[in-house]
DNA sequence: AGAGGTTCCTGTCGAACTGACAAAAAGTTA
DNA sequence: TAACTTTTTGTCAGTTCGACAGGAACCTCT
């Protein structure tokens, strides 16, 4: 049986992207709703196909936030990859995850491209009878668990804030990010604790009510030292 | 300018795997030479592209497992994508690295198919001035980076020893894999204090000399509640 | 101006955890 | 039997953590 010389199979690489951020004290997340027609109206992850066989990985997911989401500048990480055979039906498409974390009030959507693209809760699109594209179900699920462990040990939760930002809105974004309630003056003390997490700027005052708050900015250190503990 | 429908580009998948084991009382990589062109003769991690289109990737993985260290049975997990376009000169090649972890005392090689396979100690092939093929070295360094992080929050570090151990076998396994020294008598309690890491199973004596330790096994828990810290 | 409300910030206190070290227990070897 | 090695059980002081009290600073309403 002469066969002929093997050929390793070709495949086709996508990127997909799980762009968070922070709405009304809620986690959200970036869907479009699907154009075309594997899985057609229904929402979906930004993302797509390699331009070009030059195109490295990561300036494709950089390529696709500021085409579908108008994003640029904001935190972004591998996630995993999907690769499951039968995942796409027009072929065999192995898709690279990415997390992005946007800070709080990007305007709406400001899409350039895809106006399609809207802001969703996480609790809503993963709550049961919710439907996504593709394997898109299991990539958010996996984001948002990366997004829970990594505000432990980095300094991951002031890429969710504005460049400024105060003590109790980086508390709101632990609460909303990991679900719970916690309590402001142990919160305090923690974050203060740890060595170059936050650094002061200047005082504010907060536009509602209330004693006027410090101002503080992402520190140089990203690997927090004690760590945030989750209850 | 009618350009012909676009159509996305088609990129060769491999797996690489980083496999890690306790040889000795160091940590030690599995490394084969290199038979085929590009960097022909240089240590490389075991891999291979994909079998066939449909070919599940960590199917692939687990392939290349028995078919290039004999190994089945281990641990693995996903370790990241390494898809720089100019990291294999025969195109573009993306790789999705695994980490495996290969109980203590595998028979030396044991390889079906490459009888080149080797166990190397990490600290040297990372050492200043050793070669390695791709960006081989770049991935077992996160490989490792990975495994020490798992050792913190999971129970990792039972992959690396026999289905019964004692616990200095496991303090071996924290003290190899971290690079550093701690004490018997902390590290014992607090590995009891972990809630389902480690069940007993029955005493057993050491061949060579000192108070016969208890054996035991590897528990239901895999998140340990509370973490081994690392000095 | 003062009362009341809201939020921010500083403390306090007991329980739990950590790292350093002592010492007994249970074997092997000389 | 004495010496040695390794495992296992404690002890103890310093630190951290969660729960909670209370003062400080601003707003708004009367």
């Amino acid at each position: 049986m002469p066969d002929d010389p093997w050929q390793p199979p070709r495949i086709l690489l996508a990127v997909d992207l799980v762009i968070l951020t922070l709405r009304a004290a809620r986690l959200h997340v970036l869907l479009v709703n699907r154009g075309i027609d594997p899985f057609r109206g229904a929402p979906a992850l930004p993302g797509g196909f390699l331009a070009d066989e030059h195109e490295d990985i990561e300036a494709a997911a950089r390529r696709e936030l500021a085409e579908e989401a108008g994003l640029s500048g904001v935190h972004l990480e591998p996630l995993g990859v999907y690769g499951e055979p039968g995942r796409d039906p027009r072929g065999r498409v192995v898709s690279v995850a990415h997390l992005a974390i946007a800070p709080r009030l990007p305007e709406p959507v400001a899409g350039t491209d895809a106006v399609h693209a809207s802001w969703t809760p996480v609790d809503d699109i993963l709550a049961p009878g919710a439907e996504l594209a593709f394997d898109h179900r299991r990539i958010i699920v996996d984001g948002v668990e990366r997004a829970r462990a990594k505000l432990e040990h980095t300094a991951l939760a002031t890429a969710f804030c504005a460049e400024s930002f105060t003590i109790s809105e980086l508390q709101q974004v632990y609460e909303a990010v990991w679900g719970v309630r916690l309590d402001p003056r142990n919160f305090y003390r923690k974050v203060q604790g740890a060595r170059g997490f936050i650094v002061a700027v200047g005082p504010m005052r907060k536009p509602s009510n209330g004693r006027p708050a410090r101002l503080f900015k992402a520190g140089p250190v990203h690997v927090l030292t004690p760590p945030m503990t989750r209850p």
